[in-house]
DNA sequence: ATCATTATTTGACACAAGTGAAAAAACATG
DNA sequence: CATGTTTTTTCACTTGTGTCAAATAATGAT
């Protein structure tokens, strides 16, 4: 919970009230590696702080492959914002892939606590736009790299995370192929992470 | 302004005096080919509603090359939304593609209507989230897609804008250079709009 | 119209990345 | 630890894309 508070209070100031507030509107909840925190096709009516762990998003493409959105690692958030905005179905799901711990908000919690907690509204718009600009940049400067480099780019931007999901998620994260990316570690590493004088 | 006002009203109702709130909180300006809505390293304090014409959103990456972020047609919303809300520097310009007209409101004229309209912020918040939503989406399957899809997929999503705008323009904004651009436009000709059985 | 400029296409070649299958390594479970 | 399963790497091969330069085509100004 601590962890929760902190990351608010970037945004907004904690009271010891609005945090008791904040603590009686939202439950926790342990998940196992393999467990879903968000179905396809489900209403998702809440969004989920990541504690301890990790999840992963991604949808099924027309082929049915699997296809990894994000990682949402310690101190981030979980949601289908689409769904959990317009209140469709969800397109995308998320499951753990590690034992995780997630501080779990209905979207009805959120509803209380802007009745008790002054410009709470505004701070969670805030947060997400700039959870999505965050992204969205990310995402932008995929489009525009070459493979090694959106590889290197993702060990910076997701610490630890690559001896801790299976490489074909990742893979799938950069847009290329699980031999594609085996060969692109294998490079990095003969070349001492400084391939064809990239980065 | 006629435009502007349906557009605003597929999220938020509004009165006649509304919508002379708003007409008297926004101007009125004609860019010609080639002239800046937004400066690098300009305080973006202001949003542009495109009326008529092309603006186009890029930004210089490390080795100097103009890179192309995002095509803004008729009715949709051009800024930097990351310095209009953070007051810092646009890392990125805006120009005119062709000769455009552009509603523009700055944050002020945007304050004072939130005190005049209810639920104007967050129907501008609705508005930004929706949008910010969509890019994303389309750029993940940016990433996961070959460069003939997104080509394909380019023309469909920005309906004639492909003779408007130069190649290279929709290249960088592809992912892709400008030869390999023009080598998938005649292949995509040559096979009748199915290369390789795609789409 | 003509010329200069800019935009687009093409060519030759090298390198990057995809495919499908098989081998090797890592992991889990009895 | 032994076995079966999953994950990762590797192989041979094909296709896609980048690069750089040159050739065409289109555009704009005088």
């Amino acid at each position: 919970m601590i962890k929760l508070f902190s990351y608010i209070e970037q945004y907004l100031k904690l009271s010891e009230s609005e945090k008791k507030s904040i603590a009686e509107n939202c439950c926790f909840i342990e998940l196992k590696k393999g467990d879903y925190f968000l179905q396809l096709n489900e209403h998702c009516n809440k969004i989920g702080f990541v504690n301890k762990g990790i999840l992963r998003a991604f949808h099924y493409d027309q082929d049915g492959n699997d296809i990894t959105k994000s990682f949402i690692q310690t101190q981030q958030f979980a949601t289908n914002l689409k769904s959990f905005r317009d209140n469709t179905l969800s397109d995308s799901l998320i499951v753990a892939e590690i034992d995780t711990e997630v501080i779990v908000m209905t979207k009805e919690n959120i509803a209380n606590l802007s009745l008790q907690i002054p410009n709470w509204s505004e701070a969670v718009s805030y947060i997400i736009e700039s959870k999505l600009l965050e992204k969205m940049k990310h995402r932008t400067r995929m489009v525009n790299q070459d493979a090694t480099v959106r590889y290197l780019d993702f060990l910076t931007t997701h610490k630890n995370l690559v001896n801790q999901v299976p490489l074909r998620h990742i893979a799938s994260y950069l847009g290329i192929t699980q031999s594609s990316l085996s060969r692109i570690r294998k490079s990095v590493l003969k070349n001492n992470f400084l391939p064809n004088d990239k980065i």
